[in-house]
DNA sequence: TAGATTGTTAATCGATTAACAATC
DNA sequence: TAGATTGTTAATCGATTAACAATC
């Protein structure tokens, strides 16, 4: 029924004044004592997200990466719901992946303008990222989750957020040197 | 022949003094009004984080994301080269992922101790994460880079580095909602 | 010489932590 | 009451940026 800040600390490795202070965010009061009630705890969390009503996107680049979010269950806890995905490649287009059909990437100009959508994903090859960008940017999209290694640039209104395996790599890499 | 941190900054969208304060790490000098000349620079870097020797790993978790990062050509780049692929689903032991036959997960603490290998790639679902981390850093493995979204708790010389889809997408969510 | 670029010291900024009164 | 936990203010820490002399 009850979590403390300092039981989650524990279990997260953190420290429960920061635990304490993140969760202020969601503007939940805890009870001295007993901490915070759980199921209000994980309600305020979500909305605090975002995570409480879903966000559909579409999937640039059905290729291995893209393939696997495609089909990771694990993004609908997120409030994130991949409604279409696309593909330049004419071996993809048509297939299913994980039950949704691969869109001839030429259509996703009128796909993001007839639909409205706000988010894509963009699993597509670091030389393509910035066109494609690009050309999703103009057609209305509004956030893009980028896994591609590049650092795209597009006008300031739109949110770009960037997914770096290189980066993550290089840390562990650099840290394993150390020791 | 020649790149300057400013140039490098532009492309990167960031300060150029940033640049060359992170450039300073490679110990290489630049040569003002010229930059730094790029060969030496590329070899500098790569030195540094330790992407110049490859690094042997191992990936645990044969699903999705684990196909897909299997075959990620980028990991070379990064000094990176998947050697074996484990997973305890008997449907998917002894089939080829992307040329690497997925070997018997009893079989993984054996792999670890006659190899030393030093690193593993974890991309096998949460609930199974803390053991399999457990296991297989007790056989000897002294990295892990984690896909599963789970706070590993292992003893302080194993180094853990994670990989979090769920709080990147929370932060795009956030600021998407923001606006 | 003038201007672009370098490397470094000091200042700024934001995030984390310490300290502590308030509360159940 | 005593002890655990809360929320908040102030201190600390590290990373980024500003400022600037040195150099080609």
């Amino acid at each position: 029924m009850w979590v403390s800040a300092t039981a989650l600390a524990g279990d997260l490795g953190l420290s429960s004044i920061l635990v304490r202070k993140d969760l202020s965010c969601t503007g939940l009061e805890g009870r001295p004592k007993y901490g915070f009630e759980i199921q209000p705890l994980i309600e305020a969390i979500n909305i605090s997200l975002g995570w409480d009503n879903t966000t559909d996107a579409i999937l640039v680049g059905a290729g291995n990466l893209g393939t696997a979010l495609t089909g990771y269950d694990g993004f609908m806890q997120y409030g994130l719901q991949i409604v279409a995905v696309f593909d330049s490649d004419p071996k993809k287009i048509g297939r299913k992946i994980h039950g949704i059909e691969v869109l001839n990437m030429n259509k996703v100009v009128d796909f993001i303008e007839r639909t409205k959508i706000p988010m894509a994903v963009l699993t597509v090859p670091a030389v393509n990222a910035q066109k494609i960008a690009e050309k999703i940017a103009d057609a209305g999209i509004r956030g893009i989750w980028n896994f591609a290694p590049v650092k795209l640039k597009l006008s300031k209104n739109i949110i770009i957020q960037r997914m770096d395996l290189a980066s993550s790599f290089a840390e562990l890499s650099s840290r394993l040197k150390e020791k």
